[in-house]
Order: C-alpha cells, then structure tokens, then sequence
DNA sequence: ATGCATGAGAT
DNA sequence: TCTCATGCATA
C-alpha cells in the first residue's frame, strides 16, 4: 500500500548500559525513526579526554603480554546471523592458538618500574600525562589531513545475502567512472559539487514523499546494469556525506537518474512497486558499553592500528572478543576517512 | 542516524 | 589482514 511512511517523533532511552557489553535483540519491526533534530555533530572530541580517559588508556597500555601464559585462548567465533538456521561456517576471522603472543616482543626487555610491563613501550609514553591528548584530534574528525587514496577500487562489490532473497545492491559493476579527476575531469568530483547535490537530493526526495527506504530499494527498478538495490543506511550516508569521496561520486549518477525517474513517474501518477522482504532472521549486534569504548578510543588516538597481538591483548583486558575489537577499530579508521570534516574540507 | 559486521579485492 | 562499500539492527 501506500503507506509512505510514518516518521514517529524519535523517542529516547535514558537508559544506560553497565554491562561490558550486551547484545541486543530486536522487537519486530523496522521502524524508520526520525533522528536527532539537533546532531550533536561528531565535533566534541575536544571534551573527551580527561582523567577518566587517561587513566582508562593507562590500564589498558598496563595489560601485558604476561597475561597470556595463563589462558590464551579465546575463541572469537563470530555469532553472525541465523536464529536456527545452520550455522555456516563463515568464519571470517582466522583463529589461531595465537602463534606468538607467548613468545612475542622482539624486544622484550625490561622497562623501567612503573605499574605497567607495557603492553608496549610507546603507548606508555604516549599515554603519560605530559603528552596529553589534548592536543590530539578525537577519534571522530580526522587529525590526519592528508590521506589520498591513490588507488581507485572497483566500488561497489555485491555482498553476503545470508539467506536473503533481495534483489540487493550494485554488483559488480565499474561502469562509474570514480576518479578523481587528475587534469581530466570526469564530471563532477568537487566536493563542493556533491554537497549541492546531496542537499537537493534530499529535498526532493522529501518532496517526492519517498523515504530514504524506498529510494534504496527503487534503486532495483531503474533496471541499470550493475546496480541493485541500495540499503537505508547508505541512501541516509549519501544525504548527511558521510560516505568517502569515493563512494559519494560512485553513487551520484545512480540517484541522479533515480531522482529524475522518480519525479517523471510521478508526473504520470505511476506507482512503482515496492517489494519487502521481510522475516528473516534478525541478528543480534554488539554494543559495547562506554567504559570500554572510551578505553578503544584513548587507544586508537595514539594507535589506530594496533598489531593483531595488540588487538588481543585490549580484546582480553576488556573481555570482549578479538574480532569485536578488530572490527571497531576498522570501522573507526574508516570513520575518519568519510567526507563530512575530512581533511579535503 | 549510527554502531557493529560482512565480504571482495588489494597488499 | 587491511581497506572500502554496504548492510542489518538499534538508539
């Protein structure tokens, strides 16, 4: 049916979570919330650091490789999707008895006295009072002002479907031209351009009465080569930019033509299709609580890519699994990247 | 709107 | 094992 879609006024938890982490289910639904009215913008990262952080990183930059005589082991298998369904075997991560973490430290010497036998001498350093953070860029805008990509990936490759019957996204399909323009130019790559764009995108989607869902999945309509269908999420990440330059550029034509399709179809009182494909397992997601996140973050601003015996080590002392910690620190350099106060800004 | 996650391709 | 593009689930 029509039903548009109804944008409830968002309603907000003032719960707070104690736990280390907990992993939550969901209710039923999908229900597309209107958002913060005011985002507190990801700029705070001035007013993070303090004592708190400081003597959080510390703890942390205490765990020492010494703990791993006792109980190396750790499995991290993923929990990934399925509900009952068999439990592929995806496992993505390689678990291995953790090769050298007993002998690792190609220095291992002995440090001076202080409390921490340092899970490595540099974050010590760092770590300590003097240096201060505060002089560091938070985890959210980058500090780091010059990454150029100089590689062009293929974009957009098709991913997983689980056990999902959705005609989904762009496969494979490098027909975009995404490149940045190095004397030629290959339509717009002005950053300046592409906010333009995803502003008055938005508007006229808005206007169009669709709802980021919709536009995702009418991607699959336009019959364009190569392009599927589009989730909530990135359709929303276009609109606020924060996407990489990449991506942004890579999925601009598609919405364009989407968008011009949209308002000719609805000149024409046409309706398109829209398909749901609801029940299917839901999976549930980790949410690691603040104490531990903060502790990831005081890490990650002197170390965004820790070692993997590093990552095991944090994964330990926080009693979360390896790959929980892998995956955010991942995610947090991708963070850094986006668009939106990038350095390109 | 965002956090945590997967997966293909690059290193 | 990382990066990048994307997605599901959730606040």
């Amino acid at each position: 049916m029509m039903s548009m879609n109804s944008k409830q006024p968002f309603g907000m938890h003032p719960i707070l979570h104690e736990p280390k982490y907990t992993t939550l289910h969901s209710s039923t639904e999908a229900i597309r919330r209107a958002c913060l009215p005011t985002p507190p913008l990801q700029g705070n990262i001035f007013t993070g650091f303090d004592e708190t952080l400081l003597s959080r990183a510390e703890a942390l930059a205490a765990v020492d490789i010494v703990s791993q005589k006792s109980h190396p082991f750790k499995p991290d298998v993923t929990y990934h999707t399925m509900t009952s369904v068999s439990c592929t075997p995806t496992s993505s991560s390689v678990h291995l008895p953790h090769p050298s973490v007993l002998t690792s430290h190609p220095h291992h010497h002995h440090h001076h006295h202080q409390t921490a036998q340092g899970l490595d001498g540099e974050l010590l350093d760092h770590l300590n009072p003097g240096l201060s953070l505060s002089g560091m860029a938070g985890p959210e805008v980058g500090s780091t002002p010059s990454h150029a990509h100089a590689h062009m990936p293929g974009m957009n490759h098709m991913s997983h479907h689980p056990h999902h019957h959705q005609p989904m996204n762009i496969s494979h399909s490098h027909a975009l031209s995404a490149h940045m323009g190095l004397g030629a130019n290959d339509g717009e790559a002005d950053p300046r351009e592409l906010e333009s764009f995803a502003e008055r995108f938005k508007q006229r989607r808005i206007k169009l009465g669709v709802t980021q869902a919709d536009v995702g999945s009418a991607l699959a309509n336009l019959k364009i080569p190569g392009v599927g269908c589009l989730s909530q999420s990135t359709i929303c990440r276009f609109e606020s930019l924060t996407l990489s330059h990449n991506n942004m550029i890579a999925l601009k034509p598609i919405l364009e033509a989407w968008l011009d399709e949209a308002e000719r179809a609805q000149r024409e009182k046409m309706t398109k299709p829209e398909l749901f494909s609801g029940g299917d397992r839901k999976r549930k997601r980790t949410s690691i609580a603040a104490p531990e996140k903060r502790s990831l973050e005081a890490y990650f601003a002197v170390q965004p890519r820790p070692s993997s015996e590093k990552i095991a080590a944090i994964a330990e002392k926080l009693d979360l699994k390896k790959n929980v910690v892998r995956v955010w620190f991942c995610n947090q350099r991708q963070k850094q990247k986006r668009m939106k106060f990038s350095a390109t800004h």
